[in-house]
DNA sequence: AGCACGCCGACT
DNA sequence: GTCGGCGTGCTC
């Protein structure tokens, strides 16, 4: 038999390998496997498919290795992954990247030892290199070829290493790396059974004269009785025994050794959910109840519902009441997020209800804690609902009933880089359309996309117009800073005269205050006050920004950070400022200008570690601080009771984007942000834009929190210049590191799209970060009709791309589409 | 994506 | 000659 296979790499073809006699019957489709590809590396790899036949001209390897009895992969995932690379235009590899997690994706490194036989030919001397290596690897015993490359600072070893290979001094091996670890706990029990005096006797015996052995006897068999009492297993954690007894693991081994306890270790998932279920079902209002009704009505004629309701309208009630019922006729729950942050409120809500039956997954857990729960997944088809990031689409499950896609407009949904660069909301209609399940969208503020789809009647669509206990929507008021510019009353401070005295009236009366804005650091611009000299990154084409803590400059694109130059490079004065507001500087100032108000700072850079964002969130709801400056992170369905006042600081930053989407998403955003003012009637919400335009309609419509008015003016737009939903939008991304190339080639590729496509397609466009990394973009944007085949389309693309990578001096150019773009 | 191979320029 | 840099082609 031989078997197709997927390899993780971005390679648009399958693989097909022989199954040797010894696997027969041990390979099915979606089985682990570990496979040679190329001249030595063996990578992990997923079979698709099973053929008798072999096929021909082609030199066929052996599958090496099966990793597990059974397959780890289901079909209706697999259908999934190849949905998403026809539709987003990668390969399958790259699906098989980011569907499994790393702990499932073994791959071999190569390592170097010394050859025991080897001895050194004076006739032909090592070079100075050859030397080194060997003297390394000599000390270090056997050693990765990346880890010797490491302490020995060459960089091309792999040269050397074969010539020393050559002269029988090194041996190398592939070796695969296992990263994956099972938690295991390990358990002590006594090794006769606990009625048996004699035994009992002959064990305090053998003790006797070794005092702490003695001590440790005593409290296991202590422990023991009252697990026994209490009707638990007797068994007692070597860990718990040790906390109490305070002795070490020395004095367990030798009790084992002495064949009075006996030791053994088991695995333990990590789901370790402590907490009592109350299993109760939050009680509904009579509009949460009849819109509960509508959305069931609704899947029986549609697959989809979008819920519109707005903030605070108590969608999450009805979410839990949905996976209850699903869960009930012992089907799975997916109930995606679109940032890990926002699971922690949501978790414990749902554990309350659901107790161990939440299953929480998303990229900040740790690799083995992702390969526990797909193992989880795979093994018990007991229902469960599963919270998590866009990655929780790719878990096997065997039994979707429902997908609930909360804050469905949101852009983190959509993944930009790198491949597979997919919508997670629109896979997880794809999903669940493949396991017959239903899926929920619920919004505020739909996308455009999908409230005309809602609209059009593909998706049934429910309202929830009233806020919880009647809570009033905010007040907005819309402060226009160049009117306060010409007051002369802001003198260059990023909070107006009216923000600031709202804040400290909101701090004064014991409430407290979210003030948003778009820009992390401390200071966005660096420039020379003589020359106008601006510091750039040496890999991007983007200013620094400042960030004071650490005192240096950062690219925001890359990460690189650079010293602040005391002298200008170009003049070479020491003239250089920083100038601008980022959330660090804005921290500081609320600091001094609110007198003892506490103030906390929620950006990329005070939640970079697991528990960041966390802390800031439950320290501010217990009201350890009056103020929070932030980030978008900010707006993203934060619950805390006590915030009256919402500040946006620089409104333009938003509305200025230059792209189509720039409308819906400053609207969104504007409106999300509105939604942390007043969650609670007894304190009325307040919301302050600051703008440089007040009458620019997103503005207009945030005003009334309008968002039906909001929405019939895009769509019009829309329309009117053929953007989504009217078209389907592909980018095509041309890079190169030489930008003559880039330039030239983007001119060509699109004059030659342009011949098969007409006028639907724009470009080549420089983006706003016109070099990434060292390499050099260019953008060309393609619509396409909806109802166009995407099949003729992806075919037309492919033959382009291959007419153009012929050119020798284009095959470094690296080519990918972004398919339905944010 | 890796990795080898081949060509080129620099160093000794 | 040796070493490192970089472009090119291939992987069942």
């Amino acid at each position: 038999m031989y078997a197709e296979v997927i390899l993780p790499l971005p390679l648009g073809a399958t693989f097909t390998y022989r199954i040797p006699q010894e696997l027969d019957g041990k390979v099915s489709i979606g089985s682990r496997i570990i496979v040679p590809f190329g001249r030595k590396k063996l990578y992990t790899a997923i079979v698709c498919g099973l053929s008798p036949i072999a096929p021909e001209d082609m030199q066929i390897k052996d599958v090496m290795t099966v990793l597990d009895p059974w397959p780890i992969v289901r079909h209706p995932q697999l259908r999934l992954w190849e949905w998403i690379g026809e539709y987003y235009l990668c390969s399958i590899g790259d699906v098989m990247k980011a569907a499994l997690p790393a702990g499932l994706k073994v791959e071999s490194e190569t390592f170097v030892e010394v050859n025991p036989d080897y001895e050194e030919d004076t006739s032909a001397r090592l070079t100075e290199t050859e030397a080194v290596l060997l003297q390394t690897v000599d000390h270090h015993g056997r050693i990765s070829v990346a880890d010797l490359e490491h302490r020995t600072g060459i960089t091309r070893t792999t040269q050397t290493v074969a010539r020393l290979v050559e002269r029988c001094a090194l041996m190398i091996s592939e070796k695969l790396v296992e990263r994956y670890r099972a938690k295991r706990e390990t358990i002590v029990s006594l090794a006769f059974p606990h009625d048996d005096t004699d035994s009992m006797h002959r064990a305090f015996d053998s003790v006797r004269g070794a005092p702490k052995q003695e001590q440790l006897l005593i409290a296991l068999i202590d422990m023991l009785n009252k697990k026994r009492h209490e009707g638990r297993d007797p068994e007692v954690l070597r860990s718990d025994l040790l906390t109490s007894t305070g002795l070490s693991t020395a004095i367990v081994s030798a009790l084992s050794a002495k064949g009075i306890i006996r030791i053994t270790t088991r695995e333990v998932n990590r789901f370790g959910f402590t907490g009592v279920a109350t299993g109760t079902l939050p009680s509904l209002t009579d509009h949460q109840a009849e819109a509960l009704d509508r959305i069931h009505l609704g899947f029986l004629k549609r697959d989809v519902v979008l819920l519109h309701g707005v903030t605070s309208s108590g969608k999450t009630e009805l979410y839990i009441h949905l996976i209850d019922f699903v869960l009930r006729k012992g089907e799975q729950a997916l109930y995606l997020v679109p940032e890990i942050a926002l699971t922690t409120q949501l978790t414990r809500r749902l554990q309350k209800v659901f107790g161990d039956k939440v299953v929480i997954y998303h990229s900040k857990f740790s690799d083995n804690e992702r390969v526990d729960i797909w193992k989880k997944l795979l093994h018990d088809n007991s229902p469960c609902v599963v919270i998590g990031a866009r990655s929780s689409l790719f878990l096997p499950y065997s039994r979707l009933g429902i997908v609930i896609v909360d804050e469905e407009h949101e852009s983190s949904y959509k993944q930009y880089d790198p491949a597979p660069r997919y919508n997670a909301r629109d896979t997880a209609i794809v999903l669940a359309s493949m396991h017959g399940a239903k899926t929920l969208l619920g919004s505020a503020t739909p996308a455009v996309e999908t409230y005309y789809k809602a609209l059009s009647g593909r998706y049934g669509l429910v309202e929830l117009t009233e806020r919880y206990e009647g809570a009033r929507l905010p007040d907005i008021e819309i402060i226009d800073m160049l009117d306060e510019k010409k007051r002369g009353r802001s003198s260059g401070s990023p909070l107006s005269m009216r923000l600031l005295g709202l804040t400290r009236e909101t701090v004064d009366h014991g409430r407290q205050a979210i003030l948003f804005h778009n820009r992390r650091g401390f200071a966005p611009v660096v420039m020379c006050k003589q020359c106008a000299y601006v510091p750039k990154c040496q890999y991007c084409d983007v200013s620094l920004t400042y960030h004071r803590r650490q005192d240096e400059m950062v690219c925001h694109y890359c990460g690189a950070t650079y010293k602040l130059p005391t002298i200008c490079p170009s003049c070479k004065e020491p003239a250089i400022d920083v100038f601008g507001y980022g959330t660090e500087r804005l921290e500081d100032i609320a600091d001094g200008a609110f007198g003892d108000a506490k103030v906390l700072r929620m950006d990329l850079d005070t939640t970079r570690n697991k528990d960041g964002y966390d802390k800031i969130i439950t320290d501010f709801s217990a009201g350890k601080a009056q103020i929070l400056v932030g980030t978008q992170m900010v707006t993203k369905g934060l619950d805390f009771a006590g915030v009256s006042l919402v500040g946006v600081l620089n409104a333009d930053t938003l509305i200025n984007f230059p792209d189509f989407r720039s409308a819906e998403r400053a609207f969104n955003m504007l409106e999300q942000v509105a939604g942390r003012a007043g969650r609670r009637d007894d304190i009325p919400g307040r919301v302050v834009v600051q703008t440089t335009r007040p009458d620019h309609p997103v503005i207009n419509f945030l005003r009334e929190h309008d968002y039906k008015g909001f929405y019939a003016h895009e769509i019009e737009e829309r329309r009117l210049y053929s953007y989504p939903p009217f078209t389907r939008v592909i980018n095509i991304y041309l890079k190169h590191r030489d930008l003559s190339v880039v330039a030239d080639a983007s001119v060509r590729y699109t004059r030659r799209l342009q011949e098969l496509f007409g006028n639907r397609v724009f470009g080549p466009e420089e983006p706003h970060v016109s070099r990434i990394q060292s390499l050099y973009i260019r953008k060309i944007m393609l619509k396409i009709e909806t109802e166009a085949s995407m099949r003729k389309v992806k075919a037309i693309l492919r033959n382009v791309y291959e007419e153009f990578m012929v050119e020798k001096s284009l095959r470094s150019m690296i080519v990918y589409y972004d398919v339905d773009p944010n």
